[in-house]
DNA sequence: AAGGCGGGGCA
DNA sequence: TGCCCAGCCTT
């Protein structure tokens, strides 16, 4: 191994400050290795060393846990989650027994075979209990590299994870390779953390790309938000003597109790509410906005009508006793209302649009 | 309350 | 094959 490689400097960190007395890396049968692994895919190390020895006591070799019954399997896993993963773990136990009893250590692709164990964990596990060269690629392990290697672009993207796959490759040594696979873990876990890395401690800091180019807080590139679902709905500008009409909305929904445009589903349900009314006039559509909420996306249509001055009596619209609170709003001189920001931009454009008609 | 996570599962 | 989800925990 060069001294100055990117294994060899991390190996020189670990010795002198990774954790070295987990209970799984003393003894580092298949076993226990595995069930460490599971454990360790979905709970924090403090949780595992509280269940890890009870499972172990309890299920000392793999044939004890193949001939227990899925519910004790359970019960021992209680509180640790997930237990699809839990019924997995059994499964595959009985799988290994079919084997003969051993796992497949010598094969990445027969342990990969086995039920919960994929890529990463078969490599996992074939390092530390045999230290065959094997190579891990965990989330910690996507972060580091990610940092290291400056790459941009979410890990979960297929191009990005066969680019991290080949680097994590390349980069594991001929040598120590169990010693190497926990030192890439820890350096994950402990200083290359997602937010506020260590990097003063770090031994790859000369040659880490995301710190040479200040890029550690944008590394790994986050997931892109999903597309949220597009809710479109229609916006009834109605307009009399430069007033427009606004409806209280109902306590519960968004924009609770605020003042607000009247609303429509749909552009057929505003005709229908016009014709009741016996509002006439130019129906005129406005460009759509636009309005992102944390659940969903609002696809804003304003339709504009332009009453005229002897078609209505200044006064609401709807007399009904269960309809809405309606109210003429000027801009000009906005009363103390609650107006959703995006209707009051909405307004005020529309104020704008008819002042620059004027000139 | 939103994102992260290894593998499973479905198209 | 490739994409998305389950289910729980942390920020």
């Amino acid at each position: 191994m060069r001294p100055d490689s990117f294994a060899s400097r991390l190996l020189s960190w670990y010795r002198q400050h990774g954790r070295h007395d987990l209970p799984w890396q003393h003894n580092p049968t298949p076993y226990r290795v595995w069930i460490s692994e599971i454990m360790l895919q979905q709970t924090q190390v403090v949780k595992v060393l509280d269940y890890y020895p009870r499972f172990m006591a309890r299920f000392p070799t793999v044939a004890d846990l193949a001939a227990a019954s899925q519910d004790e399997v359970l019960q021992l896993w209680a509180g640790l989650g997930y237990y699809t993963r839990a019924r997995n773990l059994h499964r595959c136990a009985q799988a290994v027994m079919a084997l003969g009893g051993e796992f497949p250590v010598g094969s990445q692709s027969e342990m990969e075979a086995l039920p919960g164990i994929g890529r990463s964990t078969a490599a996992a596990i074939r390092a530390f209990s045999t230290g065959q060269r094997a190579t891990i690629l965990d989330g910690n392990v996507k972060r580091v590299l990610t940092r290291y290697a400056g790459i941009e672009g979410w890990p979960g993207q297929k191009t990005i994870e066969a680019q991290l796959w080949q680097l994590a490759e390349d980069l594991t040594p001929q040598q120590d390779v169990a010693a190497y696979t926990q030192a890439i873990m820890d350096l994950g876990a402990t200083l290359c953390k997602p937010r506020q890395p260590a990097c003063p401690r770090c031994p790859h800091q000369q040659q880490c790309v995301a710190y040479a180019t200040d890029q550690t807080a944008c590394l790994p590139t986050p997931k892109p938000k999903k597309t949220r679902p597009q809710k479109e709905r229609h916006f009834l500008l109605l307009e009399h003597q430069q007033q427009w009409l606004l409806e209280r909305r109902p306590d519960q929904g968004i924009w609770g109790g605020l003042w607000s445009l009247p609303e429509f589903a749909t552009s057929a349900g505003l005709q229908a509410w016009l014709a009741e009314r016996a509002l006439t006039g130019r129906l005129e559509a406005q460009p759509q906005i636009e309005h992102a909420f944390t659940h969903y996306q609002l696809i804003i249509r304003p339709w504009r009508l332009r009453l005229g001055a002897q078609s209505l009596i200044d006064g609401p619209v709807t007399a009904s006793s269960d309809a809405p609170a309606q109210i003429w709003y000027d801009p000009q001189q906005p009363a103390a209302l609650g107006l959703p920001a995006p209707i009051e931009k909405l307004l005020q454009a529309q104020r704008a649009a008819q002042q620059g008609q004027l000139f």
